[in-house]
DNA sequence: CAACAAACGAGAGCATTGCTCTTGCAATGA
DNA sequence: TCATTGCAAGAGCAATGCTCTCGTTTGTTG
C-alpha cells in the first residue's frame, strides 16, 4: 500500500496539506483557536474555502491536526531539554530543565498552548490520535522520577498515614506507569504517582495563570517565580 | 442620583437586563463562552437582536457581566463553605473546606468555570470591574493562612536558603496582603506567600485538568484525588 | 490509445453570527 | 400639550462554516 513512488497527485496532495497546516499554524500565532477561520487560511494559501474541505473535512479536523502537531512540538522541546542535561544522575536538574522547557515553549507559543491546554471548544472531543502525543511531557517527567527511584531515592512514608490517601484514585496512572516498562519493574508507589500528577497539575496551573493574566499584580518576575515553583515541586515529591 | 423611587422605565430596564443575563446564563450551561450567541439569547427573551444592544453595547460586555456574576457566585460559595466550618481555629479544616467548595462549584458549573479560568477570548481584556470579584477565593485562602500564622504557626525556614527563592518575584502579592490589613499587621513572609500562590495554581490546575479531561485514564475518583491534593497543599505550606 | 472513474478547484448558495443604521411608536418631563 | 428621549423592530453589511454543483484535470483500466 505504501508506495515509495508517489504519483504527482499524491505528492501535490501532501504538499498542499502541509501548506494549509502551515498557514493555519501562522494564523494561530496571531489569534486563538476559537478565532481560527478556515476561509482565512484558504485565502492565505490562495484557494477558495470549499477547496480546503478536500483536505480537511471540517474546521475541527484542521484543529485536530494542529493539536497533534503542537503536542509533538511541545513534547520534543521538553524531551530535548531533558536530554541536554549533562549529568544524567542529577534527577533534580533534569526535572527543572524539563519544567522550564515546558514553560518556555508555552510563553513562546501562547495560542498553541491555549489550543492544547485551554478550555476545549464545545462539542469537540479530541480523537484517539491525540492522546499519545498529549502525554509526552508527563511521561518524560514520570521517567525522571522513576529514574530517581531506581537510583535509590526511596520515599520515606506511604500514603496510608494520610487522611486523604492517593491510593485508590490514581490506580490508572500506576498501571500506566507499569505498562511503560521502565528500568525498574517495581510497582510505582501510589503516593509518589499522586505527587507527580499533582506536580504536573501545578506546572500547568502556573503556566496558565501566567499566560491568562491571573497573576498580574501578584507576581512580577514570572520566570523566577516558575523556577521557585518547579524547585519546590521536586522536593515535595518526597524523594531521597 | 440614586433614586429609591424608580420610574417605570428604569424598573423595566433593570428587569429586562436581569432577564437577558439570566437567559445568557442558561445558555452558558449548554455551551461554552465562545459559542454564546447574542442573537440566541435575544430570541430566548423574545426580543430582536438589535434590541439587546440597548442593554449591552456588545457581546463582550455581556460576557463581562456574566464574568462578574460568576466570580461573585464562586466567591460566595467558597466563603460560605469556609464560614460553615465550626472550629474557627482549625485552619487546615477551613482550607480543605474552601478548596472543596471551589472544586464543587466548578464541577457543577463547568462552562461558567471555563468562562472564568479558561483561555480568554482573543482581543477581550477583562475590565477593572472584574478584578475585585476575581480575587475573592484567593483572598479567602490567604486569610485562612494568615489566621494560622497569627495563631502561632510560624514557618521554620525562610526562602533565602532555597536556590530559587520566592522573595523578589512575589513582592506584589506581599504588598497586596499587607494592604488587606488583617489582624496581624506583620509582614507576610515571601516564602509563605509564594507557597500560597503556588497552592492556588495547583487547585486551579487540578480542577481544570479534571474538567478538560486531561486526567482521563490516570485518575479514577476525581473527588478523592482532589482531597488528597488539597490536604498536601496545606502541609506543603510549611506552617506549624 | 481510448474510456471511464476519481480527485480537484472554483463558484454559488444557505444559515448563522456580531453589529450598525433607520424608522416608527410610546413613555417622560417641562 | 408637546418636544425629547428611550425603546423595539427591521433591514442590511461583512463575515463565518459548510454543502452542492459544475467543469477540468489526473490516474487507472480495458
Amino acid at each position: 500500500m505504501e508506495q515509495k513512488a508517489k504519483t504527482a497527485r499524491q505528492r501535490a496532495r501532501a504538499e498542499i496539506t502541509a501548506e494549509i497546516l502551515q498557514a493555519a499554524r501562522t494564523r494561530l500565532t496571531q489569534a486563538g483557536p476559537g478565532e481560527l477561520s478556515l476561509r482565512a487560511v484558504a485565502r492565505d494559501v490562495g484557494m477558495v474555502s470549499s477547496a480546503v474541505y478536500r483536505y480537511f473535512p471540517s474546521r475541527d479536523d484542521l484543529l485536530t491536526a494542529l493539536l497533534i502537531e503542537a503536542y509533538d512540538e511541545l513534547g520534543a522541546a521538553a524531551e530535548a531539554a531533558d536530554d541536554a542535561v549533562a549529568d544524567r544522575d542529577d534527577a533534580a536538574a533534569r526535572w527543572l530543565a524539563t519544567c522550564r522547557a515546558t514553560r518556555t515553549w508555552a510563553v513562546e507559543h501562547p495560542h498553541d498552548y491555549a489550543l492544547l491546554y485551554g478550555s476545549p471548544v464545545t462539542g469537540y472531543a479530541a480523537p484517539r490520535d491525540t492522546i499519545v502525543p498529549a502525554t509526552r511531557v508527563i511521561v518524560r517527567l514520570v521517567e525522571i522520577v522513576m529514574a530517581a527511584v531506581a537510583a535509590g531515592a526511596i520515599e520515606p512514608g506511604t500514603s496510608d498515614d494520610e487522611p486523604h490517601p492517593f491510593d485508590p484514585s490514581v490506580r490508572g496512572a500506576v498501571e500506566a506507569i507499569r505498562d511503560l516498562g521502565g528500568p525498574s519493574a517495581t510497582e510505582a508507589p501510589a503516593e509518589l504517582v499522586g505527587r507527580t500528577l499533582m506536580a504536573w497539575s501545578t506546572i500547568f496551573g502556573t503556566i496558565s495563570f501566567e499566560l491568562w493574566g491571573h497573576l498580574v499584580g501578584s507576581v512580577s518576575d514570572h520566570e523566577e517565580f516558575f523556577d521557585g515553583v518547579a524547585a519546590r515541586l521536586w522536593t515535595d515529591l518526597g524523594l531521597s
